[in-house]
DNA sequence: CAGATCTACGACGCTTCGTAGTAGATGCCG
DNA sequence: CGGCATCTACTACGAAGCGTCGTAGATCTG
């Protein structure tokens, strides 16, 4: 159980920036949107997009729909879930999973351990 | 905050098993203890684990201290800490972290909601 | 001193990722 | 219809991370 096959690599840099691009967008993006977004606050090719676009596509990442001649692609998953797919395989890296909660519950902010205390009745409420 | 220039990448397969090997022992090990213990299991030179072993510490994953000739190894955190850096790591990629917590509160097993629970009531006792 | 043991350092191949070019398909405009 | 603009597919390359190990030299120890 502790050897994950499918351990879910951290997003490289470009790739985060891209990913974030869509999660933004409320509607799925061509690979000429994203690169004018980008192009706000960085210098990059065309393809280089593209590429990155595909092989985040490649990694069942994005999502991709003809309109027309070209792509347009959206996040397959919201940006909520990839953070926790990360931390539910961080969670189950650590031996101990009490002492793990324990640590990561004594090193979060005020704000967070009440948004998990919160989090936490809802779930109590909906399901007893 | 959110963006950490140091964002600590989860261990290689082969990393994650030496760091196992310290985290289990109760002292600090050399390389040939690490190396016997992994033989067990898997066929490696010893010049192998002696290279994983180095950069772990490269890494501040391992400290080391001086035993004869030979170098004696631990790690530098407990195996919790990793895990939770990760969490944490994770967690600071979600957008929105209240969304992210809901998500992981509502995807973690009961029994791991328990220990949250407990871990965050501990907090509230000792923070008030 | 000799042999065993350990370290230091380099190396190689594979994979991931950032980055981009080229070639060819496709669609629109006049 | 023909040509220009646009878009995709495919290839590539360098840096870095990691698994893997070899060689050479330092260091103990009998």
């Amino acid at each position: 159980m502790t050897t994950d096959p499918k351990a879910p690599r951290p997003l490289g840099e470009l790739e985060r920036v891209v990913m974030e691009q869509l999660w933004a967008a409320d509607t799925a993006l061509t690979v000429r949107e994203v690169h004018e977004r980008l192009s706000l606050t960085r210098d990059l090719a065309y393809t280089t997009v593209m590429t990155v676009l595909d092989r985040l596509a490649k990694k069942k990442l994005t999502e991709r729909e003809r309109d027309g001649k070209a792509w347009r692609y959206k996040a397959s998953a919201p940006r909520a879930d990839l953070a926790v797919d990360l931390m539910r395989d961080a969670l189950d890296q650590a031996g101990d999973r009490r002492e793990a909660l324990v640590r990561f519950v004594g090193q979060v902010s005020d704000e967070e351990a009440a948004l998990l205390r919160e989090a936490l009745s809802r779930l109590e409420a909906r399901e007893g």
